[in-house]
DNA sequence: TGACATACTGAACACTTGTTCAGTATGATG
DNA sequence: CATCATACTGAACAAGTGTTCAGTATGTCA
């Protein structure tokens, strides 16, 4: 026998992320979260005040989520996927409410992604230090382009879908060989890039002229020329 | 003095187009658009019957541009940024509006990103040939997950300007110096991948284990049937 | 008991949305 | 000239939105 001990609150909060997480940003509306959560649309606003303060408790739940996780992500190696720690973390729909949030305007929003990136920028340089991933002169710039292209593919799940038959938000399916479309592709590109050495090194040679050199130092590989 | 010629119609669709790309999904009315285009919100529909079908009248005119740009990029080498040949392809402003399209459940838009993924397959192959680009085992695959990160990352212009400084969505900023701070992390990342050269071997190692090698060189147990 | 706070609701309100409609202007065609 | 079609509009409408509000329970505490 198992009853919902949660508050009528926390219910509306669950009820409200789960409906964001599955729905097109702007089409989830206080009738449905009320519906979803088995109240009335009226004490949806008593609770919370206005729509937008439920939505920036929600913001702030996910954040606390996210805060929980990073005491427990931390021992374990290999940041390979730095959202696939997301997954997995509670019952709710924590990934795809990201893709979601990610593009609501929400101010609250940007606190959540800025935290992400802070995040990765710790584990590349955990990774560093391990010796699994590579230094870089801008460990910064790098993680922010790094996060925001895996979560502009989360964000982009139906397309991936579509074409890969990869549900990124189905956190099984990615750990599974179903997701192997998908990861190895990710693999491939993240550990060896796609550009062969000597076109790398013909459009860094023209990078730096342009913006001067930044190359970073090689840990004693291949030197020669093409 | 420069008049414009267009026609009311042509320039509603293009207000349409340019409020969609710079606004959020669902927050462009039919009143913002005719305000845009300086006419009543009847002469909108009065022209395009409805929303819905201005929008699939927006979206089969870009997918016309598209074709457009395909015949004349073709001989322009060097697909390093798979977006950036949209960019100055026209007045509008394609690329912001596809980040925001890319979102929509409308399904002419599937029919444009599909089309992209065949396109970065084709230039990715003609760059294997002409040995700037890496060969893979796995292209068609490699290729959606590098233009869905692109396009993602593009999607998410707002949280990458803010944390970078760098507005993907303006053509000009991009192949400038003030666009450094995400072309050199992106050119990072596609030329030599963020992953030690050990440590990718060790997650080769594993997922060749996993889900079956797809790596000459790299022998393992091989006892599956053809 | 009485007094007070909290949980929750149905019904309405003010506002915005896309769309309709009657009607005016303009120009082409006979 | 009359006739017709098209371009365009202001005003309204129905539906949907978040929110307010008066009111009813259900406690808790003196």
């Amino acid at each position: 026998m198992t009853v919902d001990d949660r508050t009528t609150k926390a219910r509306i909060r669950d009820a409200a992320i789960e409906q964001w997480a599955a729905n097109p940003p702007n089409s989830v509306t206080v009738r449905d979260i009320a519906a979803a959560a088995d109240v009335s649309p009226a004490s949806v606003i008593h609770h919370y005040g206005s729509m937008a303060d439920l939505r920036a408790a929600a913001n702030s739940y996910i954040a606390g989520l996210l805060s929980d996780y990073k005491t427990k992500a931390i021992q374990t190696p290999g940041p390979m996927d730095i959202l696939g720690t997301l997954r997995g973390l509670s019952d709710l729909p924590i990934t795809a409410y990201l893709a979601r949030a990610a593009l609501s305007d929400d101010d609250t929003v940007a606190g959540l992604i800025d935290e992400l990136v802070d995040d990765a920028v710790v584990y590349m340089e955990a990774g560093v230090e391990a010796g699994t991933i590579r230094p870089s002169p801008h460990t910064r710039e790098r993680a922010v382009v790094l996060l925001l292209w895996s979560l502009g593919g989360l964000v982009l799940h139906e397309h991936m879908e579509r074409l890969l038959g990869v549900d990124l938000t189905d956190a099984e399916a990615i750990s599974s060989p179903a997701g192997a479309p998908y990861t190895r592709a990710a693999f491939e590109i993240i550990s060896q890039g796609i550009l062969t050495e000597g076109f790398a090194n013909d459009v860094q040679a023209s990078l730096a002229a342009a913006y001067g050199d930044d190359r970073p130092e090689e840990p004693t590989t291949s030197k020669e020329a093409r």
